[in-house]
DNA sequence: CCATGTGAATGGATTCACAGCT
DNA sequence: AGCTGTGAATCCATTCACATGG
């Protein structure tokens, strides 16, 4: 596949792909372009994507369970090891073949499985105390789901996914869509 | 509130903030600083946000219900007009309250509201096919949550959230500190 | 004196364009 | 011929710095 190819189903140009590519070493062939198996497997390589991620999810109300049945997981190097609530209605339950287990085991599930990834779906409320707790039992990371900036040292990451803001952002897109076309006009 | 106080909780720098927001006008004072209840006013009126936007929901599994159940829409102006399902066994059943129908009466729905903002919560199977149903009724953005790329003319707007996408941009930043840790030393 | 709005300077990323490999 | 890797040119966003208004 050549850069062109690459960057046409990227919406990049050619440029851009070879620059970014270079930057990792000289992974194509000149005349002949780049042999996207072999592309994968490096790129996965130099990115530490190469391994298998332990994960924990905590908070299995609608959120959480969309995300312990989410098959694409396993093949994408992600694996949940443990699924954990507050509610004593919900701990005992499974959620996707998972037995929800209850906040006090979550110290030992992570470090038993050096688990450096964690899922928070909790309501907003909640969101800032499981967080510290996630941290205190020794995360590195975070996937946010709860309506609400959470604070952490700075050796923590956090990526927040928040519907409303995907919302607006939409809402934007298509606003400014219909004022280009008066504007044309 | 001055412009560094703004960068300041936002993580930029005040050049920046007063550089983007002039864009818009001027709405600071100088010597004072921007009023930040009536800028907000005004960048919002002037964004188009200042109306609410009615949407529909497509799919009720556990992400369609998190949506519907997501308190935070309204007041931030979105409304959900009606929530649809294919399957007959959730058709008629509730969601936060509001009764789910069949895809039959999703185009007269859409019409009825003048809906332009369309929620997709379905598999990655039926992900294009709900997406042209919507297109073709008339909406002109998608929030996809299916894990599947989907195609639109370039007159519809799509957002699309992923949540292995996210999860990997998560890992990528931690690797990343991990690695940049070791070269420091 | 404080803080805006804005030209000018800076710096980083994208694009161009081409020598060289297959 | 086809396509990469890469210096050089270009573009664009961020930062600087200051004249001007409150």
């Amino acid at each position: 596949m050549s850069s062109k190819d690459l960057g046409a189903s990227l919406g990049l140009t050619d440029a851009q792909i070879r620059k970014d590519l270079a930057l990792f070493g000289s992974l194509g062939q000149p005349g002949r372009g780049y042999q996207v198996i072999d592309l994968l497997k490096r790129l996965r390589q130099m990115m530490g994507r190469d391994q298998s991620w332990p994960i924990v999810v905590v908070g299995i109300g609608n959120i959480g369970r969309a995300i312990t049945s989410y098959g694409s997981f396993k093949g994408e190097g992600f694996e949940i090891v443990g699924v954990f609530d507050v509610d004593p209605k919900v701990v005992g339950t499974k959620s996707a073949g998972k037995v929800v287990r209850p906040m006090s085991e979550l110290r030992a599930t992570i470090a038993a499985h050096n688990v450096r990834l964690g899922v928070m779906a909790v309501p907003k409320e909640a969101a800032q105390d499981v967080a510290d707790a996630l941290i205190a039992a020794g995360v590195s990371g975070i996937l946010n789901f709860a309506p609400k900036r959470v604070t952490a040292p700075h050796t923590v990451s956090i990526v927040s996914v928040d519907f409303t803001v995907s919302l607006e952002q939409l809402a934007f897109q298509v606003w400014l869509a219909g004022t280009e076309e008066n504007a044309k006009k």
